[in-house]
DNA sequence: GATTCGTGGTA
DNA sequence: TTACCAAGAAT
C-alpha cells in the first residue's frame, strides 16, 4: 500500500543539493551515454534532436535524426523545404505536429532572426513546438545556459528522491522549483544531460538499478525500499474503441484513391485511405459506401475484404476494416480533407502515411491489383 | 487544467 | 491481451 511520507515535502538543503550535483556530474563522466547530438554545437541540430526526443526513446530517434540531417542539413534548408517532404521524413515517428511545427518555426527564425537560432529564452519559447523543457534542453546543451528541464526522466527521479506525495502532473510547481534549485550553475550542459541519462539508464520506470545510483544515499524511495512505487500514478482515462470502415477505391485505370487529412488534429497533413466510423445497425460495406458518399461525393461498389488492422493510439483504439472497392460514378470532392489524388501502387511511397495505413499498403503489395467484378 | 496529440517496447 | 510509458506541447 501507499507509503505515506513521514514529513511534509520540502526542497533539499543547499548542502545536499551541492552534494547531489557533484555526485551526478562525477557519475556522468564515467557512465554518460555517447549520443550523436552531444558532439554537436550547432543549435539547429540540437533543436532537431530535442523535438524528436519528445515522448520518444533514443533508440527510435537515432535513424530518423541521421536521415533528417542528410535531407535538411541547415535551418535554412528546412525552412525552404516542402511540408510534404518534411512529413515524409517524419513518417512513422508519430506526433506529427512536431514536424509541422519544426517547419513553421524554421520559417519564423528566418523571418524574425535572420536565420540565426535565438539564444534568449523568451524568443526560443515563442517558437512553435518548443515549451519550457525543450527550451531548457536546447539552451543548456547548445549554449551552456543554466536553464532547468523537467521531462519524464527528471520527474521520475525527483519523485523518488523526495517521495513526492502526489502524481507529477499535480506537482508541477514543486518539481520545477526543485529542478531550478538543482541545476548546476557551473556546468548546466552536462548536468541536464546527466539527469536524463540517470533516468534513462539507472532510475528506470521498472527495475531501477539503485545499487549503481550516485544518488542512492540521499534517495528517500531507496531508503524506504519503495523505488518503483514512485512516481505516484494518475488514474488513467478509459480509452474508447472505434470500428472504422476503410475503402481502397480502384478506378478503371488501375489507380487507387487517397486523400490528405486536414493540417490540424490527428495525423494532420498525412495521406490516408478514406473511410469512417461504423454506425449502430450498419454493416461494414454499408458504412463504407455511406462514408465515401459523404466525404468524397462519389458512388462506389464495395468488394471483398482486404485486411483488418487493430491500432492503439494514446487515447483510443481503432479497428480498421479495409475493403477493396470499385469506383462507379461522380467526381471526388475534398469535403472533409484538403486534397484527393488517384495514384498507382508504385507512387504510394512518395506520400507520408500513418503507420496503420502503411500496413494497408503492404497488404496491397502482397496481394496485387484485385479482380473486381461488375 | 484537462484533453488531444503516435508509435514501439516491455512485462 | 492489456497496461504502462518514453528527452512534452498546444489548446
Amino acid at each position: 500500500m501507499s507509503p505515506s511520507p513521514q514529513t511534509p515535502w520540502t526542497l533539499p538543503e543547499p548542502a545536499v543539493l551541492e552534494s547531489l550535483r557533484a555526485a551526478l556530474l562525477h557519475w556522468y563522466d564515467d557512465a554518460g551515454r555517447v549520443l550523436p547530438w552531444r558532439k554537436e554545437q550547432d543549435p539547429y541540430r540540437i533543436w532537431i534532436s530535442e523535438i524528436m526526443l519528445q515522448q520518444t526513446q533514443v533508440k527510435t530517434v537515432l535513424s530518423y535524426y541521421d536521415r533528417w540531417l542528410q535531407a535538411f542539413p541547415t535551418l535554412e534548408t528546412l525552412a525552404q523545404a516542402d511540408l510534404q517532404q518534411v512529413l515524409k521524413l517524419w513518417e512513422g515517428l508519430g506526433y506529427y505536429s512536431r514536424a509541422r511545427n519544426l517547419h513553421r518555426a524554421a520559417q519564423q527564425v528566418m523571418a524574425e532572426h535572420q536565420g540565426i537560432f535565438p539564444q534568449q529564452l523568451e524568443q526560443v519559447l515563442s517558437l512553435p513546438g518548443i515549451g519550457r523543457t525543450t527550451a531548457g534542453g536546447i539552451l543548456s546543451a547548445a549554449f551552456n545556459q543554466p536553464i532547468s528541464i523537467l521531462d519524464g526522466n527528471v520527474k521520475r527521479i525527483f519523485a523518488r528522491l523526495t517521495t513526492l506525495p502526489k502524481p507529477p502532473g499535480k506537482a508541477q510547481k514543486q518539481l520545477w522549483q526543485l529542478s531550478d534549485a538543482m541545476v548546476d550553475r557551473e556546468n548546466p550542459r552536462d548536468f541536464n544531460q546527466a539527469l536524463m541519462d540517470l533516468g534513462a539508464t539507472i532510475c528506470t520506470p521498472r527495475a531501477p538499478k539503485c545499487d549503481r545510483c550516485p544518488w542512492m544515499s540521499h534517495c528517500l524511495a531507496y531508503q524506504t525500499r519503495t523505488p518503483t512505487y514512485w512516481p505516484m500514478r494518475e488514474t488513467p482515462p478509459v480509452r474508447p474503441h472505434k470500428t472504422i470502415g476503410v475503402a481502397v477505391i480502384w478506378n478503371h485505370q488501375g489507380q487507387l484513391l487517397i486523400d490528405r487529412r486536414l493540417d490540424k488534429g490527428l495525423l494532420g497533413g498525412l495521406w490516408e485511405f478514406p473511410g469512417g466510423k461504423l454506425e449502430p445497425g450498419e454493416t461494414l460495406p454499408e458504412c463504407i459506401k455511406r462514408e465515401i458518399q459523404e466525404e468524397l461525393a462519389i458512388d462506389i461498389e464495395v468488394g471483398d475484404h482486404l485486411i483488418t488492422i487493430d491500432h492503439a493510439y494514446t487515447h483510443f483504439r481503432v479497428t480498421l476494416n479495409v475493403y477493396n472497392c470499385r469506383y462507379c460514378s461522380g467526381t471526388p470532392q475534398a469535403i472533409e480533407c484538403q486534397e484527393i489524388r488517384w495514384v498507382t501502387l508504385e507512387e504510394l511511397d512518395q506520400f507520408p502515411f500513418p503507420k496503420a495505413n502503411l500496413k494497408i499498403i503492404q497488404a496491397l503489395r502482397d496481394r496485387g491489383v484485385p479482380q473486381l467484378g461488375g
